[in-house]
RNA sequence: AAAGUGCGAACA
């Protein structure tokens, strides 16, 4: 069962979730660990009524399990399920609460979020964390940067979300002199700051970021080939989407989503066309409903008004 | 081998 779990969690990172189900129907000593893997797979998916059936489907269940449960409710926004998971679970612990503060903020309820970090036994850096990312989610900036100056101890997290508030906030200034003025910078640091400065504009600065990040990962090839495409700057895009993979970074939904949209700017089918086969065949990666729609959006720029609705026909989804 | 907080999205 465990390296079940951990097949299942590779299917289910690359967007394979009937893939994973497959896999955990087919485990005959299924335990605790797996189970709740599988919760978390349709919580990823946004499936909390498959995640359900699961966890009731499961004989042996422990905190992660409820909490994992709970948390396909709040990611689904269905806060009264998740609410009522959090009161009945047989044992609660500190990663609940910091669950149900990002949960109740993600609905746009920052009262509740603050009432549960004001109710919990204890304050987490995690749960500081939450509190801070539930005010920059509605919008709140100053009561962020509050919660920010408050926290007794900070780390990464609450370093590079404060950066990620600023830049939402317009204050890339500040953002920048925060990350400069933290004891550690890290990939997920730099690559906030290279984001923040795209979204201004600032292609060329993102670049040079890029280029002298002394730490890199898979998300900072994504948001450079991301800032690429956005800008129209399809060859760039593709090209780096390339060096990416020579790289050793497998490109995920997200990075294969930028990669297609540069292939739409270059415009050429056939190229685009393969992109899409091989991020499939290639990464394993299996294509959202934007995937789909990026390809058709092109095909019928093209003039191929058939190809585009024979490829809907094909989509795994409902089209709008 | 499993749960919570931060960095990358294409949609009108």
């Amino acid at each position: 069962a465990a390296s079940c779990t951990v097949m299942l969690q590779a299917l289910s990172d690359r967007g394979h979730i009937t893939a994973a189900r497959d896999v955990y129907d087919s485990i005959t000593d299924k335990n605790v660990v797996v189970g709740t893997a599988m919760i978390t797979a349709y919580s990823q998916a946004g499936m909390p009524t498959h995640a359900q059936e699961v966890f009731d489907s499961m004989e042996e269940k422990n905190v992660l399990t409820w909490s994992s449960l709970m948390s396909a409710y709040a990611q689904a926004r269905q806060m009264p399920q998740a609410e009522n998971l959090f009161q009945h679970m047989p044992e609660r612990n500190l990663v609940s609460w910091s669950t149900m503060i990002s949960g109740f903020a993600e609905n746009g309820d920052l009262e509740n979020a603050r009432c549960c970090f004001d109710s919990m036994p204890e304050h987490t850096q995690a749960a500081w964390n939450a509190m801070a990312a539930a005010y920059t989610f509605c919008g709140h900036l100053e009561d962020a940067k509050e919660t920010f100056d408050d926290m007794p101890d900070r780390d990464q997290i609450s370093y590079t979300a404060m950066v990620q508030s600023y830049a939402q906030n317009g204050n890339i200034g500040e953002g920048i002199s925060l990350v400069y003025a933290m004891p550690h910078r890290d990939a997920k640091t730099w690559n906030a700051l290279m984001a923040a400065l795209a979204q201004k504009g600032h292609l060329d600065r993102a670049r040079r970021v890029f280029d002298a990040m002394p730490e890199s990962n898979g998300v900072s090839w994504s948001a450079i080939v991301s800032c690429y495409a956005q800008t129209g700057r399809g060859e760039s895009g593709v090209w780096m989407f390339a060096a990416m993979a020579a790289e050793g970074f497998p490109a995920d939904q997200v990075a294969c989503l930028s990669g297609l949209v540069a292939q739409t700017h270059i415009g050429r089918v056939p190229q685009c066309c393969a992109f899409f086969r091989s991020m499939q065949q290639d990464f394993g990666v299996a294509p959202l409903a934007e995937h789909f729609l990026c390809v058709v959006d092109l095909l019928g720029k093209a003039g191929h008004l058939e190809r585009a609705e024979e490829l809907v026909e094909t989509m795994p989804y409902v089209p709008h």
